[in-house]
DNA sequence: GCACTGACCGTTTTT
DNA sequence: CGGTCAGTGC
């Protein structure tokens, strides 16, 4: 990237008032603008803590706090420099849902929650889902805790609640689910839950219901800025509008093309329509493209224009190439690893592009470095997550580095979630979903006839199952043993909650570790000594964990000590925690991820496989129709454009699934992209249909072309 | 309360 | 093919 901004991006960062919307295309300097920005707000005599950036993962929230410190003036003497960075004021950079948790730990109370709530994941989710069924009787049959919890995610993401859930039901299957959808929700409620919608869904509802509260939150910052502002949800946009319609300093950005999170509520008309939300709007385009040499950003161009709902733009690319995209074509799935992972390994031996001579001297200086490929240069990216498995087969054997990012995250780990629960049950005893998680483990006598009755004695009660095994009332009527273990467990957990004030965070996870004699657990359940000693050390690193958070924000000793500040960052961290993306990606290793982790990345060498109809249009995108297929495309045009210098397409004539193989067709995309697809957008189609691969096989692709085309 | 076994069943992406 | 879950036998 040259040095400097360009008059686009100096437009970008020197808007200091009113609404902006910057439409910052892949590739084209967006962090640098944005930070940029910020350090230009401070410097025109902005209070950096009235800044407010707001961003979707964690991971970007580090990098834009870093990037932007490091342009800030650095007027601070290089004394006691802890004490420094406290009191000197910072703009505020954090994650959607990290802002929310703050704001509803302000005012949660006002919504009919306990002021202690804690937050649950997935598979906490999924087992409130399957007591709320559970409670209507709905049978198994017609719905299930995955279909509920799609349709609960669904009606939160669209501010739906329980009672419209049930107003709107036309069908009965409708009906049940709206249903369990309210006890689901009076569960949590009444438990001092949320889960993850709830974060943004009560906030917006703060907002709307209590303007108070709207006006209290707004008043904190003069300047809001927003970050992949496609992302959007509605209770994101209502949010963004609440804090920012008393100052109108709202500056979003983001690139429609880039919008791949629809399924998750987002929705692309908040950046299209930002026009019109905020009509004094200034609009900067940012079309720049300084990441991918030319070849690849006419591919990235040819194929996004074949979206109809988008700001038209094109990117320019700054860096002129030669090097065409490969397409090659293989014959199954494990071809199509074993070739890739050969094509890696030539690569990395030879060299990138197996350039030489001159060649390889002109590539040095255009580049700035020699043509020498790392494994970290190289991504392989892909739709599905079964997809990777043949590729880290071959990897494995090949002997490369590489490393799988997303997968089963730290925290989604048995031992680790146990221990999460037992630390949920101290900041929120009421916490039903983590009692009933460790209730009876490790074994405490409590089995399954014990637990049933302790639920029922809740529910006949109407009140928390901490009650029942707290409040000193009768138990019901269960085994002596499994009396004996309630009290255990009652005593236990009201004793850490004594001593939670007093006691550092680390101890205090060690200490529940100890009580419970966990350790010993771990032995029993799992002889495999490699078994154990993983297992160990994934609940030693819930200690280190616990034991950088409390050296990050010091110590606390009131309340329940920094227990439930633990757990919030915990649950709206991105979760490999910051150690651990972070340092996948550094180690010098093949990455593998699917198209939306690759989000804001770029690799020199990409591979994006599997480019077939089904997989990369995927197959339930297809049934649901264009605006569904728009979708995959900009999850293609997202893999397109993650690659600098090559990129290379694959896909396999035959893909194994549940055992049978059956025959594919070429992606949609590959033709479009190609020119060998007519782009009802621009009439200019383009003649001499080339095959699209070249690979050795005969089929004809080009009648298949044709054939899909007739079809439309 | 727990370990083992076989039947069944599924197609996406995740803050 | 591989994971999940209910059911069985200790």
């Amino acid at each position: 990237m040259p040095p400097g901004l360009n008059p686009a991006q100096q437009d970008a960062v020197k808007t200091l008032k009113g609404p902006l919307l910057v439409l910052a295309g892949a590739g084209t300097g967006k962090t640098r603008v944005v930070t940029h920005r910020i350090a230009e707000l401070i410097r025109s005599g902005v209070k950096p803590d009235r800044i407010l950036a707001v961003t979707f993962t964690r991971k970007a929230a580090g990098e834009m706090q870093e990037r932007a410190s490091g342009l800030l003036p650095k007027k601070r003497k290089r004394t006691n420099k802890q004490a420094e960075s406290k009191k000197e004021p910072r703009p505020e950079i954090s994650t959607f849902h990290s802002l929310c948790v703050r704001i509803l730990r302000r005012h949660i109370s006002k919504l009919g929650y306990p002021e202690r709530f804690t937050i649950c994941d997935r598979s906490d989710q999924e087992s409130q889902a399957r007591s709320a069924l559970r409670e209507i009787r709905a049978p198994n049959a017609v719905i299930k805790p995955a279909d509920l919890l799609g349709c609960i995610s669904r009606w939160k993401m669209g501010s739906v609640l329980p009672p419209d859930a049930i107003g709107l039901a036309e069908t009965d299957r409708d009906h049940l689910a709206a249903s369990a959808y309210r006890r689901y929700q009076n569960n949590l409620k009444k438990a001092g839950v949320v889960d993850f919608d709830d974060l943004l869904l009560l906030t917006e509802q703060l907002f709307v219901n209590f303007p108070t509260v709207r006006r209290d939150e707004a008043g904190r910052f003069d300047h809001i800025l927003v970050d992949e502002y496609q992302d959007t949800n509605h209770s994101q946009y209502e949010i963004v509008r609440g804090l920012a319609m008393g100052h109108r300093n709202l500056c979003v950005v983001g690139d429609d093309d880039q919008s791949i999170y629809a399924w998750r509520g987002a929705e692309v008309t908040h950046i299209l329509r930002f026009k019109e939300h905020w009509p004094d709007a200034k609009v900067v385009r940012l079309e720049d493209n300084y990441r991918s040499q030319s070849p690849i950003i006419d591919y990235a161009n040819t194929l996004i224009a074949f979206n109809k709902e988008r700001h038209e733009k094109r990117l320019v690319p700054f860096r002129i190439g030669q090097a065409k995209p490969r397409i090659i074509q293989m014959k199954d799935e494990s071809e199509e690893a074993q070739r890739v992972v050969a094509d890696i390994q030539q690569l990395l031996e030879h060299g990138g592009w197996g350039l030489s001579g001159e060649a390889r001297e002109r590539f040095l200086q255009e580049n700035g470095r020699d043509a020498q490929v790392r494994p970290s240069d190289i991504a392989i990216l892909f739709r599905t997550n079964e997809q990777p498995r043949a590729f880290e087969a071959e990897l494995r054997a090949a002997n490369l580095p590489y490393v799988l990012i997303g997968g089963m995250s730290f925290y989604d780990r048995r031992e680790v979630r146990d221990v999460m629960a037992y630390l949920k049950l101290i900041a929120n005893p009421d916490d039903e979903p983590s009692l009933l998680r460790i209730l009876n483990c490790p074994p405490r006598g409590i089995g399954d006839g014990a637990r049933k009755r302790l639920v029922e004695t809740a529910v006949e009660r109407a009140v928390p199952l901490w009650h029942v095994l707290s409040s000193g009332r009768e138990l019901p009527q269960i085994t002596d043993a499994a009396r004996r273990g309630v009290y255990e467990l009652r005593d236990t957990i009201e004793g850490w909650r004594q001593q939670a004030a007093s006691t550092p965070l680390p101890k205090m996870v060690e200490r529940v570790l100890s009580d419970v004699r966990y350790h010993a657990e771990l032995a029993r359940l799992y002889q495999d000594p490699n078994d154990r000693e993983a297992r160990t050390a994934a609940i030693e690193e819930v200690v280190n964990a616990a034991a950088d958070f409390e050296s990050k924000q010091g110590a606390k000793t009131d309340g329940l000590g920094l227990v439930p500040d633990f757990l919030d960052e915990i649950a709206t961290g991105d979760r490999s925690d910051s150690d651990d993306k972070e340092n996948q990606l550094n180690r010098d290793a093949i990455a593998l991820m699917t198209l939306h982790a690759a989000k804001g990345l770029e690799f020199p060498h990409v591979y994006l496989v599997g480019m077939e109809e089904t997989i990369l249009p995927h197959k339930r995108s297809i049934d649901m129709g264009e605006v569904a297929v728009a979708e995959e495309r900009r999850l293609a045009y997202v893999g397109v454009t993650r690659a600098r210098d090559r990129l290379t397409l694959s896909m396999a004539l035959t893909r194994r699934k549940w055992g049978k193989s059956r025959d594919t067709l070429p992606s949609r995309f590959l033709y479009e992209m190609t020119g060998q697809a007519d782009n009802p957008r621009y009439m200019e189609s383009k003649r001499g249909k080339k095959e699209p691969a070249k690979g050795t096989h005969k089929r004809s692709t080009s009648s298949k072309a044709k054939s899909r085309k007739a079809n439309r």
